[in-house]
DNA sequence: CCTTGACCTTTCCATGATGGGAAGGTTTAT
DNA sequence: ATAAACCTTCCCATCATGGAAAGGTCAAGG
């Protein structure tokens, strides 16, 4: 299998599988004489990891560490689950802080009158400190 | 005001000030004769202002517009209550995105032991394509 | 007057994950 | 033989931010 159909059948870019090589997060390829990369069935799946566990937020950091514990059969599952903790209370941070933005500024524009005047809240809200009432 | 003054009272880095300057967000100051910038009360009331939006996730593109229209008498509140509706959007879009990540991920969070063994649902959930189920 | 420390200056580099594009080689099909 | 569709490496860009280097300036104290 050529880079491309490798991309197309898991879904990550022949640029990012160049990438991933490039850190190490995957092994380099076998390559043909012409200095193609090979790949096997093994590879697409391995790719198709990387892609559901971007997908699910983790870092490529952190996916390196899901790899290792993914290829070892004596791992603990406690330190997957214990993985997974840390990136769902990061997701909780973000989330937060999203929707605090979220409320602020709904807030802010909800006094907003959106016309044609130039008079606006949300301006004025920026412009002074954040009230605490 | 040197920069690290007006950087401690605008809550703006004196390295993020200089970048602001140099991509246009906002003009030059004034300088002593030896070089060093030199910033009025209202360069401040300028960064906080700054500040507030990126604290509400506006990006610099999005506050460089906010700002013209802050500076703009003749401006439509609707100008700016659009921009805002805009980044609620995106916030939502996010937000939304980053719940998914954190449902799927408990989901299997959940149904592992989190002991010594090797057997993990995480794992196996990043292998295998996510059941439709 | 000189030193020291706390400023300031510019310039280059790094982050994280991804994409774009250039310049060139290969393979395949017409 | 040629064109299309691949592939290769290398460099650059994004976005907002920080770090560090190498050097100039200023104020306080010996």
């Amino acid at each position: 299998m050529n880079i491309g159909e490798v991309a197309r059948t898991s879904g990550v870019s022949a640029k990012m599988i160049r990438h991933y090589e490039s850190i190490g997060l995957i092994r380099a390829s076998s390559r043909t004489q012409a200095g193609y990369r090979q790949y096997q069935a093994r590879d697409a799946h391995l790719l198709r990891f990387i892609r559901r566990a971007r997908d699910l937020g983790f870092s490529l950091g952190q996916i390196r560490h899901l790899l290792s514990l993914w290829d070892d059969p004596a791992r603990a599952s406690a330190d997957v689950k214990r993985l997974a903790a840390a990136h769902i209370a990061d997701l909780d941070a973000r989330i937060a802080a999203l929707t605090d933005m979220r409320a602020t500024l709904m807030t802010l524009a909800q006094a907003c009158h959106g016309d044609h005047r130039p008079d606006c809240p949300i301006l004025q809200g920026l412009a002074e400190p954040p009230s605490a009432s």
